[in-house]
DNA sequence: TGACAATAGGTGTTATAACATCTATTGTCC
DNA sequence: GGACAATAGATGTTATAACACCTATTGTCA
């Protein structure tokens, strides 16, 4: 079964070059990967980046995060975070408190609900993921994480 | 310079698994990317997917191609392809004819416009691109490909 | 040939993202 | 201690994405 990018998109041409070929498989992978997921997230009412919060929250603990930390540890870049956190407060996954010390802070924390639901999320997920990726060998999703990471890494200025 | 994602993400704990650890390394890798690109065509007024959509109509040639063509050869999923044309349209980069033979059938087609500007983009594009993964070797980067066409693979039905 | 499914595309509406700007509070430094 | 920069967060507004549904045209087949 082939299914590189030519044949998928149908495009005749070969690539212009090896980087961006890399480019497009990455942007393409990423966006399969994404749609499945998403899926998965619809009947709970919430989509892959307030997943996301759910699971920064969990790992901060008990005090909360402020709006910026959660902003700066999202996996995707999301101005307007506020509203974000708005709208799963209105889904009672999480609560704000104003800091009494420091008056301008607020710290945005999982409610039970909030909780319960990435708790009850873990395993469909891992499920997800192995569905997805479960095929590629141990060695293989190694390689694939060192060349991701070493991709990330923005070259010296010139 | 140590820039793994738990680094990054301000993450204690280690990843529950290999194939969530790929999984969030290819979302932020993305992210990162897409972020460095967008960036460069926003001077031009256009995005990463009416970006995609003018290398398409390039390709399909003179003829043009139809909505559902155009959302079928995306990178990635986006309903409303109709009003994605409209605003090309407004914009003066594409244009729609309706076919004679049959009028269910609209071709949206490139203008001079639409033309010139993603010829005109060859050229930053290749170099972001350059800027971005050029510092991989190019078994590296055959590697990352090879990797990434096999991680869209849908497991074979259990 | 006339009913009806299939195909191509569009529209209405709501939710979310993006961008710029604003308010409140605290820190700093003369 | 008062002016002012810095910080944390919120808001107003516009553009875009998402979802469901609608219209027009063509193919099919009893």
């Amino acid at each position: 079964m082939t299914s590189d990018l030519r044949h998928d998109l149908q495009q005749q041409k070969p690539f212009i070059s090896l980087v961006q070929e890399a480019q497009l498989n990455l942007a393409r992978t990423e966006s399969v990967l994404l749609a499945g997921f998403e899926q998965l997230l619809k009947p709970h009412g919430i989509g892959a980046t307030q997943y996301n919060v759910l699971r920064i929250l969990r790992g901060a603990g008990a005090e909360g995060l402020g709006r910026n930390e959660i902003r700066d540890r999202l996996l995707t870049r999301m101005p307007d975070v506020t509203r974000l956190l708005d709208r799963m407060a209105r889904a009672g996954l999480v609560v704000r408190v104003r800091s009494t010390e420091d008056r301008r802070l607020v710290a945005t924390r999982l409610t039970k609900r909030g909780r319960d639901l990435v708790d009850r999320l873990d395993e469909p997920v891992a499920a997800e993921h192995q569905r997805r990726l479960g095929h590629l060998t141990t060695a293989e999703l190694r390689t694939l994480i060192k060349l991701l990471t070493l991709a990330r890494q923005p070259r010296h200025s010139p």
